[in-house]
DNA sequence: ACTGACTCGTAC
DNA sequence: GACGTACGAGTCAGTT
């Protein structure tokens, strides 16, 4: 590891010399001023082109004050604050550096210069190379030929010079190890730091050469002018001090070693690059830094998509028709997109951009009135219906959606390209088309109205629906090869086909048919809990002796804490918590706290439930919320609009929520869900014998697993244990810790430990599963399920012990909540595929996570109970069996029993 | 009036 | 801090 070329750098220095080198007009269509992270990385960019690093950290300043200041409170006083356009920049300075793989390093306490000083000392010791780039002179006295030479930046962001000790010599007169006491002599204004009264860098210099140092000086003033020697004299002190300050500290305790840093341009995260330098709008940068790293980063200046010139509207149904018949004779993907109006959400399908085949490339153009001429509609139906062109869209459900209400089934979809994104980093907060295709495919949708450039604009004219559609159809159209060639790489390709494409359908019907509620039953439930709620708050108020806003912790806090002297149980990151814990604990101190805990439960349950649930019921009295199949990490579903994977239950209360909940006139309200699955799923991914075991006893899990804990037979097994048994095993899917289990079971951290440490003895290989989940997870940088899902976790390498523990409980968790979540997918499909083969005796209604709901016509209830206990157990094949819990009523509180 | 951070609470 | 995944109500401070 010897010889290397190594790069350190200051990240602030040039980050401000870059600032103030370039105009602060030069920013992003957004406004964002780029002008510092433009310098610094095209400085980067030159630097990696120029040496070829084999290893680079960046070093920064951190905002908090540095010892200097602390030995010395004039230190620096008198730099003005940096610019709120500079300062929003170093972020994304460091996202720069980051996306690269280069690691930053910073030290609380300590100036840039110092950490640098300590990398420049490692390497020099272990025989490498170091060039430190900065723009700080302080850096002077770190050259030492042959190994640690400064390439200073003069001005501007180009102007460098690279010294060596002869060229530091040269450049100030002395050596590099008496840098320090020249400029200490020599005062340095920008620190803040006086001189000596006619002592110049000339002056400084002549006599540090003369006498070898400081002490030589001050020992030899007899020798100097009289004016000279006073000066000297009366500025000693002075002298000394900013002597301590010049020298850098080369022994910072750092948490990177540079013996461990590469830098390997073969390892950058290309997607990563292009994602931010399209944000900053970097292209040319993008192009340099391909050159640069001699690789080839793939397409890279996003060129605008040139074909959508040629939109051909479909002027008449009659041509819309035969258009269609023409479309339909291809057999490669149509990508389609839909334009969407209306006023409330934008579901209003205005019209589709179809993307045509042969050499002109036209995209053509449907307007969603013609789906209301039975030609039009007929061929629709046979190009996107079961044996029609294979479809490509992005966000296919609500396009299956619009066109289910014009009688149009979308049933050949090939790829949803969100859908597809989301399987390839399910960790992603959004799956715009315009990112991906310029991610996935090197393409930029572009955004204004070639054709109507140059015409008057009369304001407020926008790009005409049909050209914004055609963009976004070929668009779609460009991902479709790259995605799929990225989900076949990354094994990920059945999961896409067999599952998530095929449920799209299946949550697009459940969305349209809703759930029933009945609107009188949530309106008595809101209106008694808003007479509830009153009645706590009236308590509440008196109990405080003033009137204040409940809803408020700030107040409630100043109430509690202040006011009425009870203890703060725990912090949160602005203050004490008044959460439903800590009140818990406040019991029978103070009688607020009582009528505190009832307000929170009877304000959240009008409020979230009874005022939330209302305001989504449709005019068909039924709800009907968004699933969505993008949003969770784990391949979970998420609902909004509202969120009914939360409608309370444990709560005897709140689950008269569930009552609300009821079928269409004619139906039956049947529910079933899996017991204990993501338990199932740890006992097979672990393959422990006592788990295992523990299931097919077919006796109750909690007490049987209790028994292997405590170690006494079944029959013993107390109400206590079982409950105590019941809480780690749902602990366990989330990678609870001693502490957390105390806290759930209200004992001590030690005692919660023995009742873990118990339930590992007795089911070791769970233990072992979570250690090996991790290490795989750690090594891979993602986990994997059964299926192939996958989610990547940067966490795990995180230099931060508490991000790193998290991402090795989000590993632990991903492995077990997405199988779970595979699992529950596969049923959700082939109930589907049961309940369509069956007739229309009855229809999905609802999922929660391991849980459905079907409105089933009442001949049909016995049928329909055996098969979707048969297709739920049988959807996938654990070594445990899969248990299915299913009962049938008139609401959802009565199902439930 | 809108937006984002924060706290709190509901589900699995 | 300390238990994973979601969504949403409400407050508050800052911005438009």
């Amino acid at each position: 590891m010897s010889g290397r070329s190594v790069l350190l750098i200051d990240g602030n220095s040039l980050t401000y010399r870059a600032f103030y080198a370039l105009p602060t007009d030069l920013s992003t269509a957004s406004g964002q001023v780029i002008n510092a992270v433009f310098g610094f990385t095209s400085m980067l960019v030159n630097l990696l082109r120029d040496h070829r690093p084999d290893a680079i950290v960046v070093a920064f300043d951190l905002p908090q004050p540095t010892f200097r200041h602390q030995r010395l409170p004039s230190y620096k006083a008198n730099r003005e604050a940096a610019p709120d356009i500079l300062r929003q920049q170093m972020g994304l300075v460091r996202e720069v550096v980051q996306c690269l793989g280069i690691p930053i390093a910073e030290v609380v306490g300590f100036e840039a210069d110092d950490v640098i000083a300590t990398l420049a000392t490692e390497a020099r010791d272990a025989g490498d190379n170091v060039i430190v780039v900065t723009g700080d002179r302080d850096s002077y006295q770190l050259v030492e030929d042959p190994h640690i030479r400064v390439l200073y930046n003069k001005r501007g962001v180009s102007d460098y010079a690279l010294y060596d000790e002869a060229g530091i010599a040269e450049r100030t007169g002395v050596p590099p190890r008496l840098y320090p006491q020249y400029a200490a002599l020599r005062g340095d204004p920008s620190d803040n730091l006086p001189g000596v009264p006619g002592v110049g860098e000339k002056t400084a210099a002549k006599l540090m050469m003369a006498y070898g140092g400081l002490d030589g000086i001050f020992e030899h003033l007899d020798e100097q002018t009289a004016k000279l020697r006073e000066n000297l004299a009366t500025h000693e002190a002075t002298v000394r001090q900013n002597l301590e300050m010049m020298v850098l500290v080369r022994d910072v305790v750092l948490d990177v070693a540079l013996v461990d840093v590469v830098f390997d341009p073969g390892a950058i995260n290309v997607a990563e690059v292009r994602r931010l330098f399209e944000f900053l709008e970097f292209s040319t940068l993008f192009d340099r830094l391909a050159a640069a790293l001699d690789t080839n980063l793939g397409p890279s200046t996003a060129e605008s998509l040139v074909l959508v010139a040629e939109v051909e509207i479909l002027a008449s149904p009659a041509a819309a028709a035969s258009a269609l018949v023409a479309l339909a004779q291809e057999v490669k993907p149509l990508a389609v997109a839909g334009a969407w109006g209306g006023d409330d959400d934008h579901d209003d399908l205005e019209g589709l951009a179809l993307v045509g085949d042969g050499a002109a490339g036209a995209v053509v153009w449907l307007p969603a009135a013609y789906c209301g001429d039975p030609a039009v509609r007929d061929g629709l139906a046979a190009l996107v219906g079961r044996g029609g062109r294979p479809i490509a869209a992005h966000h296919a459900k609500r396009l299956v959606r619009a066109l289910a209400r014009s009688g149009v089934e979308i049933r050949s979809l090939a790829i949803d390209t969100a859908l597809a994104a989301y399987l390839l980093d399910p960790a992603e907060s959004r799956y715009l088309l315009e990112e991906l295709v310029i991610r996935y495919a090197g393409v930029r949708i572009p955004e204004g109205d070639a054709a109507a450039e140059g015409q008057l604009d009369l304001g407020g004219s926008s790009t005409p629906t049909p050209l914004v559609a055609a963009r976004r159809a070929l668009a779609v159209d460009a991902l479709v090869t790259p995605l799929f060639d990225a989900l076949d790489a990354q094994g990920l390709r059945a999961l896409h086909d067999d599952i998530e494409v095929p449920l799209v359908g299946v949550l697009a019907r459940m969305e349209d048919i809703g759930v029933g509620v009945d609107r009188a039953e949530l309106q008595r439930l809101r209106d008694q809990l808003t007479v509830d709620v009153e009645l706590h708050r009236e308590a509440i108020v008196t109990a405080a002796g003033h009137d204040f806003n409940v809803n408020s912790t700030l107040q409630l806090r100043e109430v509690l804490f202040d006011e009425l002297g009870l203890a703060p149980q725990k912090k949160t990151k602005t203050g004490f918590s008044t959460d439903a814990a800590s009140l818990e604990k406040l019991l029978g101190q103070h009688p607020i706290i009582e009528h505190l805990l009832a307000y929170r439960e009877v304000e959240k349950l009008r409020s979230t439930y009874g005022e939330g649930l209302l305001a989504e019921v449709g005019p068909d009295g039924r709800i009907h919320a968004t699933f969505n199949q993008t949003v969770a990490r784990t391949g979970r579903l998420s609902s909004d609009r509202p969120n009914l994977h939360n409608i309370p239950v444990r709560s005897e209360l709140g689950r008269e929520f569930r009552r609300a909940f009821v079928p269409a006139e004619g139906y039956e309200l049947l529910v079933a869900d899996y017991s204990q699955i993501e338990l199932r799923c740890i006992a097979h991914l672990a393959q422990d014998p006592g788990l295992i075991e523990s299931f097919e006893s077919g006796r109750d899990i909690h007490t049987e697993m209790a028994s292997r804990i405590f170690g006494v037979t079944a029959s013993d097994v107390t109400l206590e244990m079982r409950s105590k048994a019941k809480m780690v095993s749902y602990g366990l899917a989330y990678g609870m810790e001693a502490y957390g289990l105390g806290q759930r079971l209200n004992i001590a951290t030690n005692e919660a430990s023995v009742i873990l440490e118990a339930f590992f003895s007795a089911f070791p290989a769970v233990r072992d599963y979570m250690e090996h989940t991790v290490a795989q997870a750690r090594q891979r940088g993602y986990t994997e399920t059964i299926f192939g899902r996958r989610r990547q976790i940067p966490e795990l390498a995180s230099s931060n012990a508490r991000i790193r523990q998290a991402g090795e409980r989000q590993a632990m968790n991903a492995g077990i909540q997405g199988l779970a979540a595979d699992i529950f997918k596969v049923a959700l499909v082939r109930l589907d595929q049961r309940i369509v083969g069956e007739g229309l005796g009855s229809r999905l209604i609802l999922q929660v996570h391991d849980e459905v709901l079907l409105e089933v016509r009442p001949s049909a209830v016995e049928t329909v109970t055996e098969f979707v206990v048969s297709v739920m157990a049988s959807a996938a094949d654990l070594t445990v069996p899969l248990e299915v819990h299913l009962s049938v009523g008139a609401s959802w509180a009565e199902a439930k029993g």
